[in-house]
DNA sequence: AGAGGCGATGTTATACTATATCAACCCCGA
DNA sequence: TCGGGGTTGATATAGTATAACATCGCCTCT
């Protein structure tokens, strides 16, 4: 599968796409797609990039959708582990999913400039799981991240 | 590689293994080893498990090597950047290199019981190499850990 | 209608992780 | 002897995350 995240795109779709995927999801499995879930992972995808909890609790609490901290955590929690967005380990931060969806173990390519964080799924997992199986080591989460430069910024350096 | 960490082995030996491993490189690159970084270098390898900053702060504050948190968080900076130790990113935390000496980048199977980390080496790397290469992606750094259960944690429970 | 359960939210407080900053010290070489 | 680089000591603070408990709205069962 191709990484997706550097190519220039439309964005308004991608938005669109991912919230109503989320909403789809969500009333399909009876879950609760609040205006604060679907707000933060709006926010998510209108920034393609990394954003840590304390900066999207800066946005919500600037629309008066909640001002504490456990109020983007929950929500952030929500989105994770329903598989809309991603957590970012590296950078304690978090990332809409790029394919909702999709069952997937992602791995990331971030760039430390721009902050933009690409997914490529599966590829990188099968030697991984190779190893882990050699060992007698049973997977259960992967978390699997390139830092460093992302093409736009490769050139502009 | 063959992943190292799980195994039943002499732990007195490879403690002192990479404690001399580290004073070598050190005497080598004019590196100094004094008596912080090496204690906190002997703490890690003692554990073979994945310890955070303040844990180790906690056994330097018992044995009067220091007591404020930048004691050990510079400590652990200089054995990671050289090499000696590595971070996990999933759990903020750190260990021992299991393979001092070697450039490698390191892939982890952590597990979530014991905390026991092992290291496989470079494998998991070509994929991910591959998949950024054609997003024309630069990779500076990456982290690569599994998280689950251990041989011997899958077979106690 | 009332009782109870459930999940989401509001709020306070606090825990955990990490770094900035500046002063003091030590060793070595000019 | 002086100065510089690197290490350590110490204080303060920044940044990340969660515990705990009260409340609310909604649904269901009776």
């Amino acid at each position: 599968m191709h990484p997706i995240g550097f190519e220039s795109h439309d964005h308004r779709h991608c938005i669109a796409e991912g919230v109503s995927a989320a909403e789809a999801r969500c009333a399909e499995e009876g879950l609760q797609f609040t205006p604060v879930r679907r707000r933060v992972l709006e926010i998510l995808l209108e920034q393609h990039r990394a954003m840590g909890a304390y900066d999207i609790l800066e946005v919500l609490r600037a629309e008066g959708l909640g001002s504490q901290p456990p109020v983007a955590y929950r929500a952030l929690d929500f989105l994770v582990s329903h598989g809309f967005a991603h957590r970012i380990e590296r950078l304690n931060a978090f990332t809409a999913c790029a394919y909702p969806g999709a069952e997937h173990a992602p791995a990331f390519l971030i760039c430390r400039l721009c902050r933009t964080v690409a997914e490529a799924s599966a590829a990188p997992r099968a030697q991984l799981d190779k190893a882990a199986a050699e060992a007698g080591f049973l997977i259960e989460r992967a978390v699997i991240e390139a830092e460093g430069l992302c093409p736009d910024c490769r050139n502009a350096a």
